[in-house]
DNA sequence: TGGACGCTTTGACCCATATCAATGCCGGTA
DNA sequence: TACCGGCATTGATATGGGTCAAAGCGTCCA
């Protein structure tokens, strides 16, 4: 889940780099673009870098809000970003949670269709939305993959609507573990064990569950030997039955 | 909902186009390509146009299958398409229903991430993805056109998400009556009556819900005043009504 | 004209998940 | 060390929507 987009200017938590270089970027946000964009030649990576600031957010601090003008890109570098969007009365769909490498606000529309919190304290590269697309407009391939990427993001969306329409709690509980373990693999850090930073109501508005019924089904899932529930995370025991469960 | 892709080259209850004008397209694509392009010259819009071939499919039959090679990009001239992702139990969620003048298969991706089914007799204007792309690689503008479609379609699929994980039946009756209705006004059919070609079972896939729950509460919405449910469709009475229960 | 078939509606009942309410389990801090 | 506040877990109960079953109701066709 990487397409959403950014808001404020200045936002609460915000910090300064402590790599402390200002509007010259980081190194992070070169190899992160390098795996969404495809081969770029090494002056496009610089002047892209060029382009980039690094930003931090505390934990719990909105990098921008729903409906707000979309005035940058964002980079997630390091921590956990929530996408939601909600219902007057309080009700909360969580649409994705963007990990190390994800994108937000790449959708380049002219307002940010959702909000998006850190979960963890959070750090990001940032390019402004003018730059970014001045920087897009002369790339006709770069614009290929983006608009891929667009696709990618649309499809995963799709998926996500399958499980919250027709999957019941197991399912979808399974199906957000495995899915999970997939994504922390895919930046390097595959394991049986699978680190949850975000609270069960995290979860709960995620699944279209709540809190009891997530919080159940773990349990669930650790007496019949598939997970064990540890601190802040599961260690899975056996995917073969959370497969099952997924069953795509 | 117009973000899908196009498989078959040759499908069940495709008929010949009665414009027959062979592979030289229709007048219809000129109007629905430019609405969503934004303004083409002319000469563009015939070298689309001679892209372009008209099909036609019988009600319920497939235009592609999710997961086939996506051969092709669709543009709907007449007629509803389902699109849908399955289990492989059978259970089935609808990401869309494609009206005319929506795309299919416009992510461009090389398969079809969800399928599509005519639910009425259905006429398309149909590319082929190699022409289409090469029709658009040449066109940046175009291309900025497309991925900002893009963004609106993940925006819709987001809203859907909430809707299927946060709200209740008459939540989702209400939200997709009014949604229904706003799609139909934008072909120039703005009207309290809504035609629903699609049948209950279509409607409760789409809404994550059961057949007798999407009957129960459209005739609980009658009893109340709110619609009046008949052939084929039904009349809004208290669209205040209605946008209450959906509110946003 | 009358089945027969497919779809919708309605009713009765049930169950998965929500809701309400404790209780438990830290981690921070005074 | 003890208190406090914020999650998470667990238990008891309620309920919205699912399931199962039976009518309605058109439409097509023999």
């Amino acid at each position: 889940m990487t397409f959403a987009e950014p808001a404020a200017e200045t936002c609460a938590g915000e910090r300064d780099c402590k790599h402390g270089r200002g509007t010259n970027g980081c190194d992070d946000c070169k190899v992160r673009l390098f795996s969404v964009c495809g081969a770029l030649e090494p002056e496009e990576l610089d002047e892209l870098d060029h382009l980039s600031q690094v930003k931090n957010f505390a934990a719990k601090t909105m990098l921008f809000d729903q409906g707000a003008l979309a005035g940058s890109v964002f980079n997630l570098t390091e921590g956990i970003v929530r996408l939601y969007k909600s219902l007057p009365d309080g009700r909360r769909q969580i649409v994705g949670f963007a990990l190390p490498g994800d994108f937000l606000g790449l959708a380049l529309m002219d307002r940010y269709g959702v909000a998006a919190e850190a979960v963890t304290p959070v750090r990001v590269c940032r390019f402004t939305r003018a730059a970014f697309l001045t920087y897009v407009d002369g790339k006709p391939h770069l614009l290929r993959r983006l608009h891929e990427f667009a696709g990618h993001e649309l499809s995963l969306a799709q998926d996500q609507m399958l499980l919250l329409g027709r999957r019941n709690a197991d399912e979808k509980v399974a199906a957000f573990l495995l899915n999970l373990q997939a994504r922390y693999g895919r930046i390097g850090a595959k394991s049986v064990n699978v680190p949850l930073p975000m609270s069960r109501q995290d979860i709960a508005d995620y699944l279209g569950l709540t809190i009891e019924t997530v919080s159940r089904t773990l349990t669930k899932l650790a007496k019949e030997k598939t997970v064990v529930v540890v601190p802040d995370g599961v260690r899975l025991l056996s995917t073969d039955r959370l497969d099952q469960l997924a069953a795509a």
